[in-house]
DNA sequence: AAACATTCCTGCACGC
DNA sequence: TGCGTGCAGGAATGTT
Protein backbone atom coordinates (compact mmCIF):
# COMPACT_ATOMS: atom_id res chain seq x y z
CA UNK A 1 0.00 0.00 0.00
CA UNK A 2 2.28 2.70 0.79
CA UNK A 3 4.33 4.27 -1.57
CA UNK A 4 6.89 7.09 -1.35
CA UNK A 5 4.33 9.78 -0.29
CA UNK A 6 2.76 7.94 2.02
CA UNK A 7 5.46 6.87 4.14
CA UNK A 8 6.69 10.61 4.49
CA UNK A 9 3.17 11.96 5.47
CA UNK A 10 3.72 9.03 8.07
CA UNK A 11 6.76 10.55 8.71
CA UNK A 12 6.17 13.67 9.16
CA UNK A 13 3.36 13.46 11.37
CA UNK A 14 5.24 10.86 13.76
CA UNK A 15 8.19 13.10 14.25
CA UNK A 16 6.21 16.01 15.51
CA UNK A 17 4.58 13.34 17.75
CA UNK A 18 7.25 11.21 18.65
CA UNK A 19 10.45 13.09 19.30
CA UNK A 20 11.28 12.93 22.64
CA UNK A 21 9.02 10.01 23.68
CA UNK A 22 10.26 7.30 25.90
CA UNK A 23 9.03 3.63 25.29
CA UNK A 24 7.70 2.23 28.67
CA UNK A 25 6.89 -0.79 27.30
CA UNK A 26 6.53 -3.15 24.66
CA UNK A 27 4.67 -6.30 23.75
CA UNK A 28 4.99 -8.41 20.25
CA UNK A 29 2.08 -10.29 19.54
CA UNK A 30 2.93 -11.98 16.29
CA UNK A 31 6.34 -12.69 15.07
CA UNK A 32 5.75 -13.96 11.85
CA UNK A 33 6.52 -10.57 9.48
CA UNK A 34 7.89 -11.02 5.99
CA UNK A 35 10.89 -12.48 7.64
CA UNK A 36 10.26 -13.39 11.47
CA UNK A 37 10.67 -10.63 14.23
CA UNK A 38 13.68 -10.75 16.64
CA UNK A 39 12.58 -12.87 19.90
CA UNK A 40 13.90 -10.05 21.74
CA UNK A 41 12.46 -7.17 20.14
CA UNK A 42 10.14 -6.23 23.03
CA UNK A 43 12.90 -6.24 25.31
CA UNK A 44 15.18 -4.36 22.91
CA UNK A 45 12.93 -1.94 22.59
CA UNK A 46 11.88 -1.11 26.40
CA UNK A 47 12.98 2.35 27.67
CA UNK A 48 14.25 3.43 24.66
CA UNK A 49 14.08 7.69 23.54
CA UNK A 50 12.63 7.94 20.13
CA UNK A 51 15.31 10.81 19.05
CA UNK A 52 14.22 11.16 15.21
CA UNK A 53 12.05 9.99 12.16
CA UNK A 54 13.44 9.17 9.10
CA UNK A 55 12.66 7.91 5.74
CA UNK A 56 14.45 6.12 3.03
CA UNK A 57 12.52 5.02 0.43
CA UNK A 58 9.87 3.46 1.09
CA UNK A 59 11.54 2.55 4.88
CA UNK A 60 10.61 4.67 8.19
CA UNK A 61 13.97 4.83 10.43
CA UNK A 62 13.04 5.90 14.01
CA UNK A 63 15.98 6.43 15.36
CA UNK A 64 16.29 5.62 19.33
CA UNK A 65 18.79 6.16 22.32
CA UNK A 66 21.79 4.17 22.17
CA UNK A 67 22.91 4.45 18.76
CA UNK A 68 20.25 2.09 17.49
CA UNK A 69 17.51 2.26 15.19
CA UNK A 70 14.22 0.50 14.61
CA UNK A 71 13.87 -0.09 10.69
CA UNK A 72 10.05 -0.52 9.34
CA UNK A 73 8.71 -1.32 6.03
CA UNK A 74 4.82 -1.32 5.89
CA UNK A 75 4.36 -4.19 3.18
CA UNK A 76 1.07 -3.84 1.38
CA UNK A 77 -0.91 -3.56 4.65
CA UNK A 78 0.47 -2.37 6.94
CA UNK A 79 0.54 0.52 9.41
CA UNK A 80 2.22 2.22 12.63
CA UNK A 81 -0.19 4.32 14.14
CA UNK A 82 0.01 6.52 16.99
CA UNK A 83 -2.72 5.85 19.40
CA UNK A 84 -4.20 8.22 22.04
CA UNK A 85 -6.95 10.87 22.17
CA UNK A 86 -7.97 11.81 19.03
CA UNK A 87 -6.94 8.30 17.30
CA UNK A 88 -9.73 7.17 14.73
CA UNK A 89 -9.99 3.02 15.22
CA UNK A 90 -12.74 2.57 13.38
CA UNK A 91 -10.37 1.03 10.59
CA UNK A 92 -8.08 -1.23 12.38
CA UNK A 93 -8.74 -4.95 13.56
CA UNK A 94 -7.00 -5.54 16.71
CA UNK A 95 -6.30 -8.74 15.63
CA UNK A 96 -3.41 -7.53 13.59
CA UNK A 97 -2.30 -5.04 15.97
CA UNK A 98 1.77 -6.79 16.16
CA UNK A 99 3.62 -4.46 18.02
CA UNK A 100 2.65 -2.28 20.67
CA UNK A 101 4.80 0.33 22.51
CA UNK A 102 3.69 2.08 25.23
CA UNK A 103 5.02 5.64 25.70
CA UNK A 104 5.62 7.93 28.57
CA UNK A 105 2.75 10.25 28.15
CA UNK A 106 0.23 7.56 27.97
CA UNK A 107 0.00 7.24 24.64
CA UNK A 108 1.02 3.68 21.98
CA UNK A 109 2.83 3.24 18.92
CA UNK A 110 1.27 -0.01 17.11
CA UNK A 111 2.44 -1.95 14.32
CA UNK A 112 -0.84 -3.40 12.53
CA UNK A 113 -0.45 -5.57 9.70
CA UNK A 114 -3.14 -7.83 8.45
CA UNK A 115 -1.22 -9.70 5.58
CA UNK A 116 2.22 -9.41 7.28
CA UNK A 117 4.15 -8.97 4.17
CA UNK A 118 5.97 -6.16 6.50
CA UNK A 119 9.22 -5.72 7.95
CA UNK A 120 10.54 -4.42 11.21
CA UNK A 121 14.30 -4.82 12.56
CA UNK A 122 16.12 -3.01 15.17
CA UNK A 123 19.60 -2.66 15.35
CA UNK A 124 23.01 -0.80 15.70
CA UNK A 125 22.47 2.31 13.83
CA UNK A 126 25.59 1.66 11.86
CA UNK A 127 24.52 -2.06 10.66
CA UNK A 128 21.10 -1.05 9.43
CA UNK A 129 21.99 1.97 7.36
CA UNK A 130 24.69 -0.52 5.79
CA UNK A 131 21.97 -3.31 5.68
CA UNK A 132 21.02 -4.99 2.42
CA UNK A 133 17.60 -3.21 2.91
CA UNK A 134 19.29 0.07 2.41
CA UNK A 135 22.36 -0.47 0.57
CA UNK A 136 21.26 -1.26 -2.63
CA UNK A 137 18.92 1.05 -3.11
CA UNK A 138 18.60 4.12 -5.48
CA UNK A 139 18.52 7.53 -5.39
CA UNK A 140 15.48 9.33 -3.89
CA UNK A 141 13.21 10.88 -6.58
CA UNK A 142 13.36 13.80 -4.77
CA UNK A 143 16.50 14.28 -4.53
CA UNK A 144 19.46 15.83 -6.90
CA UNK A 145 20.69 12.71 -7.75
CA UNK A 146 17.71 11.25 -9.41
CA UNK A 147 18.06 13.30 -13.06
CA UNK A 148 17.21 12.60 -16.70
CA UNK A 149 20.45 11.88 -17.74
CA UNK A 150 21.08 9.20 -14.41
CA UNK A 151 17.81 7.71 -15.43
CA UNK A 152 18.49 7.83 -19.39
CA UNK A 153 21.98 5.79 -17.80
CA UNK A 154 19.93 3.17 -16.15
CA UNK A 155 17.62 2.49 -18.94
CA UNK A 156 20.22 2.19 -22.03
CA UNK A 157 19.99 -1.34 -23.18
CA UNK A 158 16.99 -2.65 -21.25
CA UNK A 159 14.35 -4.38 -22.68
CA UNK A 160 11.95 -4.28 -19.45
CA UNK A 161 8.59 -1.65 -19.66
CA UNK A 162 9.83 1.68 -18.06
CA UNK A 163 7.07 1.13 -15.50
CA UNK A 164 8.88 -1.50 -14.51
CA UNK A 165 12.50 -0.05 -14.37
CA UNK A 166 10.81 2.82 -12.68
CA UNK A 167 9.63 0.40 -9.58
CA UNK A 168 12.86 -0.97 -9.69
CA UNK A 169 14.01 0.14 -6.51
CA UNK A 170 17.82 -0.23 -7.20
CA UNK A 171 17.03 2.55 -10.17
CA UNK A 172 14.73 5.01 -8.05
CA UNK A 173 13.71 4.29 -4.08
CA UNK A 174 10.01 4.98 -3.75
CA UNK A 175 7.90 4.51 -6.40
CA UNK A 176 5.28 2.31 -6.56
CA UNK A 177 2.55 0.99 -8.52
CA UNK A 178 -0.24 3.86 -8.11
CA UNK A 179 2.61 6.92 -8.66
CA UNK A 180 4.24 5.24 -11.39
CA UNK A 181 1.11 5.37 -13.67
CA UNK A 182 0.08 8.58 -12.35
CA UNK A 183 3.93 9.99 -13.25
CA UNK A 184 4.12 8.60 -17.13
CA UNK A 185 0.24 9.66 -17.49
CA UNK A 186 2.01 13.76 -16.96
CA UNK A 187 4.88 12.38 -18.90
CA UNK A 188 2.60 11.48 -22.12
CA UNK A 189 4.86 7.74 -22.04
CA UNK A 190 2.99 4.29 -22.03
CA UNK A 191 3.76 1.81 -19.35
CA UNK A 192 4.96 -0.72 -21.47
CA UNK A 193 7.25 1.12 -23.66
CA UNK A 194 10.87 -0.54 -23.55
CA UNK A 195 13.10 1.09 -20.71
CA UNK A 196 15.94 1.18 -23.91
CA UNK A 197 13.83 2.86 -26.25
CA UNK A 198 12.46 5.77 -24.15
CA UNK A 199 14.14 9.46 -25.51
CA UNK A 200 16.01 11.81 -24.11
CA UNK A 201 13.16 14.35 -24.08
CA UNK A 202 10.95 11.67 -22.66
CA UNK A 203 13.32 11.61 -19.46
CA UNK A 204 12.98 14.76 -18.83
CA UNK A 205 9.45 14.80 -18.76
CA UNK A 206 9.51 11.29 -17.09
CA UNK A 207 11.85 13.20 -14.18
CA UNK A 208 9.64 16.43 -13.92
CA UNK A 209 6.49 14.16 -13.98
CA UNK A 210 7.78 12.13 -11.02
CA UNK A 211 8.56 15.20 -8.71
CA UNK A 212 5.80 16.49 -9.14
CA UNK A 213 3.38 13.95 -8.42
CA UNK A 214 5.12 12.63 -5.43
CA UNK A 215 5.27 16.46 -3.66
CA UNK A 216 1.62 16.72 -4.47
CA UNK A 217 0.90 13.60 -3.14
CA UNK A 218 2.78 14.54 0.37
CA UNK A 219 0.84 17.56 0.02
CA UNK A 220 -2.03 15.65 0.53
CA UNK A 221 -1.09 13.08 2.80
CA UNK A 222 -0.24 10.34 0.36
CA UNK A 223 -2.84 8.07 -1.33
CA UNK A 224 -5.50 6.24 -0.02
CA UNK A 225 -7.07 4.00 -2.55
CA UNK A 226 -8.33 0.95 -0.14
CA UNK A 227 -6.50 0.86 3.08
CA UNK A 228 -3.76 3.25 3.93
CA UNK A 229 -3.94 4.71 7.17
CA UNK A 230 -1.55 7.31 8.60
CA UNK A 231 -0.54 7.56 11.95
CA UNK A 232 -3.84 9.11 13.40
CA UNK A 233 -5.73 6.66 11.63
CA UNK A 234 -6.68 9.24 8.82
CA UNK A 235 -6.44 8.47 4.72
CA UNK A 236 -4.80 11.01 2.47
CA UNK A 237 -6.27 12.95 0.47
CA UNK A 238 -4.83 13.09 -2.99
CA UNK A 239 -7.27 9.47 -3.80
CA UNK A 240 -9.44 12.93 -5.71
CA UNK A 241 -6.39 13.87 -8.02
CA UNK A 242 -5.19 10.89 -9.09
CA UNK A 243 -5.49 11.18 -13.07
CA UNK A 244 -5.36 7.68 -14.33
CA UNK A 245 -4.72 4.69 -10.99
CA UNK A 246 -8.02 2.94 -10.62
CA UNK A 247 -9.97 5.17 -13.66
CA UNK A 248 -10.50 2.25 -15.95
CA UNK A 249 -12.91 2.58 -18.37
CA UNK A 250 -13.37 6.16 -17.47
CA UNK A 251 -12.94 9.62 -19.42
CA UNK A 252 -9.57 10.83 -19.89
CA UNK A 253 -9.70 14.47 -18.04
CA UNK A 254 -7.11 15.51 -20.93
CA UNK A 255 -8.90 14.25 -23.98
CA UNK A 256 -12.11 12.68 -22.64
CA UNK A 257 -11.18 9.00 -24.31
CA UNK A 258 -11.55 6.25 -22.09
CA UNK A 259 -8.27 4.84 -19.38
CA UNK A 260 -7.45 1.96 -20.07
CA UNK A 261 -6.13 -1.08 -17.74
CA UNK A 262 -3.04 -3.64 -18.81
CA UNK A 263 -0.89 -5.71 -16.84
CA UNK A 264 2.47 -4.72 -17.24
CA UNK A 265 4.88 -6.69 -15.49
CA UNK A 266 1.95 -8.60 -13.31
CA UNK A 267 0.53 -5.14 -12.38
CA UNK A 268 -2.51 -3.01 -13.39
CA UNK A 269 -1.37 -0.32 -15.15
CA UNK A 270 -3.58 2.06 -16.22
CA UNK A 271 -2.87 4.82 -19.27
CA UNK A 272 -4.77 7.03 -21.52
CA UNK A 273 -3.58 5.41 -25.09
CA UNK A 274 -4.09 8.58 -26.53
CA UNK A 275 -2.22 11.03 -24.45
CA UNK A 276 0.47 8.47 -24.07
CA UNK A 277 2.81 7.19 -26.53
C1' DA B 1 -14.46 -13.54 -5.99
C1' DA B 2 -10.75 -11.61 -8.52
C1' DA B 3 -7.64 -8.27 -7.30
C1' DC B 4 -4.35 -6.12 -4.39
C1' DA B 5 -0.50 -0.04 -2.32
C1' DT B 6 5.49 -4.80 -1.98
C1' DT B 7 9.39 -7.56 -2.00
C1' DC B 8 11.98 -11.73 -2.73
C1' DC B 9 13.17 -15.96 -4.98
C1' DT B 10 13.46 -19.29 -8.80
C1' DG B 11 14.43 -20.68 -13.30
C1' DC B 12 15.21 -19.88 -18.05
C1' DA B 13 17.48 -17.43 -21.98
C1' DC B 14 21.12 -15.03 -23.68
C1' DG B 15 25.80 -13.29 -24.45
C1' DC B 16 30.71 -13.26 -23.74
C1' DT C 1 31.29 -24.85 -21.03
C1' DG C 2 30.60 -21.75 -17.33
C1' DC C 3 29.23 -17.63 -15.40
C1' DG C 4 26.84 -13.34 -14.87
C1' DT C 5 22.83 -10.65 -15.96
C1' DG C 6 18.14 -9.60 -17.37
C1' DC C 7 13.60 -10.75 -17.25
C1' DA C 8 9.13 -13.20 -16.33
C1' DG C 9 6.50 -15.51 -13.18
C1' DG C 10 5.08 -16.81 -8.81
C1' DA C 11 4.73 -16.82 -3.76
C1' DA C 12 4.01 -14.84 0.78
C1' DT C 13 -1.26 -13.42 2.95
C1' DG C 14 -6.03 -11.49 4.51
C1' DT C 15 -9.52 -8.39 3.00
C1' DT C 16 -13.02 -6.55 0.15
Amino acid sequence: MPELPEVESLRRLLAASLVGRRIVAAQVAERRLRRPLAENLAHQLTAATIQGVRRRAKYLLLDLSGERILMVHLGMSGSLTHRGHEFDDSYFNPAHDHVRMKLDDGTALVYNDPRRFGLMKLGRAAEIESSTELRLLGPEPLSEHFHPAYLAARARGRKTAIKNLLMDQRVVAGVGNIYASELLFLAGVRPQRRAGRVTRAEFERIVAATARVLSEAIGEGGTTFRSYRDSRGQPGRFMRRLQVYGREGEPCYRCHNKVVSRLVGQRSSFYCATCQR
